[in-house]
RNA sequence: CGCGGGGUAGAGCAGUUGGCAGCUCGUCGGGCUCAUAACCCGAAGGUCGUAAGUUCAAGUCUUACCCCCGCAACCA
């Protein structure tokens, strides 16, 4: 029998700049559902890609002095780099400048014009020519564009527009018979009340003032717009319209499409009723994940949370990542990422409970039988429970994988590594040992090294690296490693050697700083690393300093009495301090993400004054804001009780 | 009244059709010594944002209000 076929996507990502953690989430949940479905049998097609065309990446390597194609040429090779890293099993990853996508996106835009669901006609808008952008209402700020701050006028545009007004019916009838289609629940019904109440539109598919984009075949001063270029990639990487379209008759229509909640509705909406248009079947599930917030903050470059995933990668291994992310973001919903308790999960799920695990039972094997696993079936009642635990998960993580609930497979997967750390307690190897009940030990041992194995197989969909240096540690032949062998406990054989290995997850040691990159440094550096550096080469052994030490540091009470940003610099200001001297000090500071103008306005702080004045970004900073905290959260140093008790400049002892 | 999500133990979260309030981390106490200062057991800690209502019974349903956060045509 031939195998089920399985056809998940991620979005196609745009490369307008570099990608982040939560980029990667997505990716790596896709990855996560791939990794089972093979697991499990199925014929599976994985596809991701980007985004390429648009006025974005015209800017922006305009910016960058480069050809657009050559611009995002460099960021693909990045991204396929960052995914090669993480493991990222995909199938195909697509480009919307390939040509023969270049080519399909042609032939379905005359395809659905000579149908008459494209139409020509003329789009009117409020248009910034020196962006050359269109806004709406809602963006402009004050009247004017959000971007330049210039005015705006009313353009009116020919452009050719898709018929989504004629799919709107059919569109809520199919919703209504799949109650399947979308998902999660939450995101569904925002959708459908925000976009049905008004009832749709029809879509505007072709602009004129783009050039970096695919031509429209019969009008080329019209170039495609996103939704008919960058939506169809999901059929047009299968060959839909080629010769060659035997990946599209085998994997269309689509099984899974992952997409992050803010562009649920395109696919939710449009996207269905383009099939339609096309008179094709539609994809079975659209999912739309939550995001990744930090504190609360959704990730972005001036919450200073915007850091390449390999920083935490190079720190830690990728499949720490991915199990954190797999783990603690609650499928649909949004999820927290921190640093610490990226660290704290790292420490205690991963070393102490699954790396610790591996290290106790192959270390006792070694230790009491040479490596040798032998099972001399000498049960007890205790036994039971674990052997009953290991075989029911299986069980309940197909359960969940298939609801698409990856973070409750993963607590469940735990809680069995948890019980055999418990089964260890209970059955006391080390006594069995110093007793001389060899039989009863090496029982113990072998429902152990089986309980392992079937967990790690488990593992497999979720972790990368790990799974396989548990197998060569227990020598796990590979047949032994199938989904399917998962399902009987007591394969492994006697007399396998079992070696105790290298940690698996060396624990973190909490630092401050731990994740920061070099050029973060720079900018950062004058608010909370210089003060330590400091003291660093006068600390005796015990790492005390002496007074006079101290005194070398004169700090004082400033003033904030004026606050500018720093031009090009996401985080720093430019602050003129009152430290009771004759003019103001300039002072720049990157605490941008942690303070707004107006809080530090007139805020009495503590300001290091003798600091070696140093140029941040072309300006001379003379002296230092003292603030305390790590990446997060930065809190100033500021003065007990009322403002102006005590006058500025006065010295701090 | 633009739309939506959320407010549950110190922190981060789960709580399905209303039925004795849970998980992880942290804290405190104990156990163990095979192991990556790890593991196991126990305890403390919550008037489930506020107020009112429905009910034998509400974190869970209704209403009003307060606070936080997203989105508002393309930032995963």
């Amino acid at each position: 029998m031939e195998n089920k076929k399985y056809y998940i996507t991620t979005p196609i990502y745009y490369p307008s700049g570099n990608f982040h953690v939560g980029t990667c989430y997505c990716t790596i949940v896709a990855d996560a559902i791939a990794r089972y479905k093979r697991l499990r049998g199925y014929d599976v097609f994985f596809m991701t890609g980007t985004d390429e065309h648009g006025q974005k990446v015209e800017r922006k390597a305009k910016e960058a002095n480069k050809s657009p194609k050559e611009y995002v040429d460099n960021i693909v090779a990045d991204v396929k780099e960052l995914w090669k890293i993480l493991g990222i099993s995909y199938d195909k990853y697509i480009r919307t400048t390939d040509e023969d996508h270049k080519a399909i996106v042609q032939k379905i835009f005359k395809k659905l014009y000579e149908k008459g669901d494209i139409y020509l006609d003329s789009y009117e808008g409020l248009y910034c020519t020196p962006c050359e952008s269109f806004w709406t209402e809602t963006q402009l700020v004050d009247g004017k564009c959000p971007d330049c701050h210039r005015d705006v006028e009313l353009v009116r545009e020919e452009s050719y527009f898709f018929r989504l007004s004629k799919y709107q019916d059919r569109l809520l009838k199919y919703y209504e018979e799949h109650k399947e289609f979308l998902e999660p629940e939450i995101r569904k019904n925002e959708m459908l009340k925000s976009f049905f109440e008004k009832g749709l539109e029809d879509l505007c598919v072709s602009r004129t003032t783009i050039d970096w984009g695919i031509k429209v075949p019969f009008d080329p001063k019209h170039v495609v717009y996103v939704w008919l270029d960058a939506l169809t990639n999901y059929i047009t990487g299968l060959g839909y319209l080629t010769e060659n379209d035997e990946k599209f008759k085998k994997y269309w229509p689509a099984d899974l499409h992952l997409v992050g909640k803010e562009i649920f509705r395109f696919h939710a909406i449009i996207w269905p009723a383009i099939l339609m248009a096309l008179d094709l079947p539609l994809p079975k599930k659209v999912y739309g994940h939550g995001w990744l917030v930090v504190n609360g903050n959704k990730i972005s470059k001036s919450f200073n949370n915007y850091k390449d995933p390999r920083v935490y990668i190079n720190k830690t291994s990728v499949d720490s990542l991915r199990y954190f992310l797999l783990k603690e973001v609650t499928m649909g919903s949004d999820g927290n990422f921190s640093e610490d308790i990226f660290i704290e999960r790292c420490n205690s799920d991963l070393s102490n409970d699954l790396g610790n695990l591996v290290s106790r039972v192959t270390a006792m094997i070694e230790k009491y039988n040479n490596g040798v696993l032998q099972n001399d079936n000498c049960k007890e009642a205790v036994d039971d429970e674990l052997i009953e635990n290991s075989l029911k998960l299986v069980q309940s993580v197909e359960k969940l994988m298939d609801d698409l609930r990856i973070n409750e497979a993963l607590i469940e997967i735990w809680k069995v590594i948890s019980s055999a750390n418990k089964y260890i307690d209970l059955t006391m190897p080390w006594i069995l040992a110093k007793e001389g009940k060899k039989e009863r030990l090496n029982t113990v041992l072998y429902n152990l090294i089986e309980t392992i194995r079937i967990v790690t197989i488990t593992l497999r969909s979720y972790m990368v690296e790990i799974p396989q240096k548990i197998f060569e540690q227990l020598n796990v032949p590979s047949e032994l490693t199938s989904w399917e062998s998962a399902k009987t406990f007591g394969k492994m054989k006697n007399g396998t050697i079992v070696k105790k290995g290298d940690n698996l997850f060396p624990r973190i040691e909490k630092k401050e700083g731990i994740f920061d990159v070099e050029e973060e440094k720079k900018e950062t550096v004058e608010v909370k690393k210089e003060e330590p550096k400091k003291e660093q080469k006068q600390v005796d052994e015990k790492g005390y300093i002496t007074i006079d030490e101290l005194s070398n540091v004169e700090l004082k009470v400033g003033q904030i009495k004026e606050v500018e940003r720093v031009e090009n610099a996401d985080k720093l200001y430019k602050l003129s301090v009152d430290v009771g001297e004759e003019n103001l000090r300039t002072i720049v500071s990157g605490i941008v993400p942690y303070y707004t103008k107006e809080e530090l306005l007139n805020k009495q702080i503590v300001v290091v004054t003798n600091l070696k004045p140093a140029k941040l970004r072309g300006i001379v900073s003379q002296g230092m804001l003292l603030a305390a905290g790590e990446t997060e959260v930065v809190k100033l140093l500021t003065l007990d009780g009322e403002t102006g008790i005590i006058e500025n400049g006065t010295r701090i002892h």
